[in-house]
DNA sequence: ATCGACGTTGCACCTAAGTGAAAGGTCAAG
DNA sequence: CTTGACCTTTCACTTAGGTGCAACGTCGAT
């Protein structure tokens, strides 16, 4: 229940680099829960599993923004849930998004390369305009 | 043949801030074929061509870097064709996985929010303990 | 007491692809 | 000949998420 901290600790734990969790500092995400005698900082193991997270949701596309977001949510109440909702949906229409434009240029890519690959060598450059060719349509 | 386009001229017909085409002369990409009396740049047919296959390269995911190492390729040879092929092989992976990385993730904020959804409000915001176990795993 | 590992701060720098502003020059119309 | 739209240059700033460094303080072991 005393479990204090050092940055190092708490970074290695939670797998950050200890510039990475001041630079979250910074930028308002986790504070330390305390100062040593001599000024270092010292984490609990809230702050750890707070470090956790804000990796994991980063793994899952949400930004630092979003996440101070979440994070902000008064922790007695639990008042921003409407917002977590409409932040995940936000993010799986991104995705959504995301895919079809990925399976469009993946389409055109292949047919560039096919292209590329059918022609032997001798014109193989002309990929160049296949490209252009695909994109304005 | 003797067209000569301003700098807005050929930024407008290729659909690029006048500013963004001054960038790319910053970064070695496009040159202008002349320049006026008064010092303006001048741009020819070519130029447009090479504006407008920037954009096309660029909304398929290429850096301008790429860019610039596929506009390098001597025109009288057609050299780097081992080049061309190569880049866009990989392109394709990269696509092949970021296409895996998103379906990941949208699996996950899915079953978040279902469970979000399901469970009336009023524990919802577990949501993010179920980010984080979704994302350990 | 001193060594090395660790901690602190502040500040600058990085990538990528631009955008914006300041201060001035050019051009065409009225 | 002046006005307004366009052009020139240079320099700084932007977003996002950090990284690196200098100069200094602290801690534990020897």
């Amino acid at each position: 229940m005393g479990e204090k901290y050092t940055i190092s600790q708490v970074a290695k734990a939670a797998e950050i680099p200890t510039t990475t969790v001041r630079y979250y500092e910074r930028v308002g995400l986790v504070e330390p829960d305390d100062r040593s005698a001599g000024n270092y900082r010292l984490y609990g193991e809230e702050s750890l599993q707070k470090l956790r997270f804000i990796r994991a949701a980063q793994a899952i596309g949400f930004t630092l923004d979003d996440i101070k977001a979440l994070l902000e949510q008064p922790d007695d109440q639990h008042p921003a849930c409407r917002d977590v909702q409409l932040l995940i949906e936000e993010r799986l229409s991104d995705i959504k998004r995301k895919m079809k434009d990925l399976r469009h240029v993946q389409r055109v890519l292949q047919t560039s390369l096919d292209k590329c690959r059918k022609s032997n060598a001798a014109d193989c450059c002309h990929v160049i305009e296949t490209l252009e060719a695909a994109t304005k349509k």
